[in-house]
DNA sequence: CGAACGCTTGAACATGATCAACTCCGGTGG
DNA sequence: CCACCGGAGTTGATCATGTTCAAGCGTTCG
C-alpha cells in the first residue's frame, strides 16, 4: 500500500477539487501519476492547437480559458480558481489556450492516466460529470449575455458574479467587490473592449451605484438593488 | 429477467443515443424505466424555472435549447437532434427552456431514476460524461462567435457547419445544404436579428457564394473556400 | 528621470438594431 | 374561383450602441 505523500496532506484543495470524492488510499494511488507544478503569472500552460496531453487541479492562483480567432481576436471562456479542474479530456488536440492571470499552483496528471483513473475511481468520474453539467449551464448563462445583453448589463452582471463568489462586507455594510483581473481580462470576458468596460464601470460610479478611487481596482457596490435591475432587467 | 420492448429494438436511435454503450440485457433494464412521448412542433418541453424532474434521449425531431431573460430576449444555447440526450441533471430547477422545432419523439425518463441508472451503468456515464465534454468545447466555441464575430462570421460559420452535419453533393458538385430551422430561429441561434441574417444570406448570395431561390429555406454553397474564408478570417 | 503599462476620456465612425413597408406563399372561406 | 388573411422573409431608412483611433493621466519599475 502507497503512502499517501506530504503535498497531498497539506493540500489546500484536498477537499474542494475533485479529490475530495477520494479516500486517503485511493488517493495515495491517484497521487503517484500527480505532479506539482508552478506557472508564473503571464505564462501559457496549453496553446490552443497543441497536443493535449495532461491536465490538472488548480491548487492555487487563477487561470484563464480562452478560444481566439485565427486573426488574434480572443474570448476568455472560463475563469478557474482553486479546486477547479482544467483540461479538455477525450479529445487528442487542445482547441482552447489556457494561460495563468497570477502565479499558480497546480497539480497536474498525464491526462492517458487521468482518464484511465476516472474508471478506477467512479465516485470522482461522478463528481467531474457533475461539475462539468455546472460548467455547461454557466457556458449557455454567458451565452446569453454575450448575445443578448447590452454592454450595461453585461458589466453590471459581472460584477454580481464577482461578489457573490469573493463579496466581502465593509464597515458601513456594503459589499466589497474584489476584481482578480485587469480591465482588459474583464473585457476579454465579456465580449466588449477596454474602452467599453472603463466607460461603463464610471457610468456605474458617477450614478452612485458602485464606488472605485482611482487606479483602484476593487469596488464598492453601494447599491445592490440597482445593480441587480441593471444586470436583470424587466 | 425483462425482455428488451419492442420499442427499443426498433429504436432509431439504439447505436446512437447513450443507450449505444447497453447491452441488451441492459437496455431491458433501464427501458422499464423509459416512457415514449411524442412532442408537437412548437410545444414546450420545459420551462425555464419550473422543477427539473425528468431527463430523454431524443428518437426523432428537433429540439432548441434557449436561455432568456426576464423582459424575454431569448438566445438559442443548443440545438438537438436524434441521438442526443437533454436535460439537465443534479439540479432540481430548470434554467432553461427546451421546445420541438418539429415534431419530435423523445424516450423520458424520470431524472432521479436516471441519474441512479448512471451508477448502475458505468459505460454509459462515461459517454454521457465524453457527451457533456464536447457540449461544453461546442459551447466555448461559439461564446466565441457571439462575443467576437461579426453577423457575416457568424453567418457563414453557421451554413458550414450545417454542410458538415447534413451537407449532401448536388448534380453539379456544390454542396447542398438543409437549414431546418427558420429565420428567426438561425437569429435566435446567432444572437443577431431576423434582418440581419436575411441581410447577410442575400449579401453572400449577390457575391455569388451561395445559392437559393426566394422563399427557398435550403441553400447550395457555390464557393466554399470563399464561405470558409469569411467564417475564419486571419 | 524616462519608459512602459494600465486605465480613462473624447471624437469620429461603423455595425447591427429598430421601425416600417412590401412581397410571396399557403390556407380559409365566401 | 377569387378575395382575404396571416406568417415568413426581404428590403429600406434611421438610429443607437459599441468600436476604433487618439490623447492624456497616474503609477511602477528600471
Amino acid at each position: 500500500m502507497t503512502e499517501v505523500p506530504q503535498r497531498c496532506l497539506d493540500c489546500l484543495v484536498r477537499d474542494t477539487s475533485l479529490c475530495a470524492s477520494m479516500s486517503d488510499c485511493e488517493l495515495a494511488t491517484l497521487s503517484t501519476f500527480g505532479r506539482r507544478r508552478e506557472v508564473g503569472a503571464g505564462q501559457v500552460i496549453t496553446w490552443a492547437g497543441d497536443q493535449n496531453s495532461g491536465c490538472a487541479n488548480v491548487v492555487s492562483g487563477a487561470l484563464k480559458v480562452s478560444a481566439s480567432t485565427a486573426d488574434g481576436r480572443e474570448q476568455i471562456v472560463g475563469l478557474l480558481f482553486p479546486g477547479d479542474f482544467v483540461g479538455q479530456l477525450f479529445v487528442t488536440e487542445a482547441s482552447l489556450t489556457v494561460t495563468a492571470l497570477t502565479d499558480t499552483d497546480l497539480c497536474t496528471f498525464p491526462r492517458a492516466s487521468f482518464e484511465k483513473a476516472l474508471h478506477t475511481y467512479p465516485r470522482m468520474e461522478r463528481l467531474l460529470l457533475e461539475r462539468t453539467m455546472a460548467s455547461l449551464d454557466e457556458a449557455r448563462e454567458r451565452m446569453l449575455a454575450l448575445g443578448r445583453k447590452d454592454a450595461r448589463e453585461r458589466v453590471a452582471g459581472f460584477l454580481l458574479e464577482l461578489a457573490e463568489r469573493t463579496g466581502s462586507l465593509d464597515p458601513t455594510g456594503h459589499v466589497r467587490v474584489q476584481i482578480p483581473i485587469s480591465r482588459g481580462e474583464m473585457a476579454g470576458f465579456l465580449g466588449l473592449t477596454i474602452e467599453t468596460v472603463s466607460r461603463h464601470l464610471t457610468r456605474l460610479k458617477t450614478a452612485g451605484i458602485i464606488e472605485f478611487a482611482k487606479g483602484e481596482r476593487d469596488c464598492t457596490i453601494v447599491n445592490r438593488r440597482s445593480l441587480e435591475a441593471i444586470a436583470n432587467p424587466g
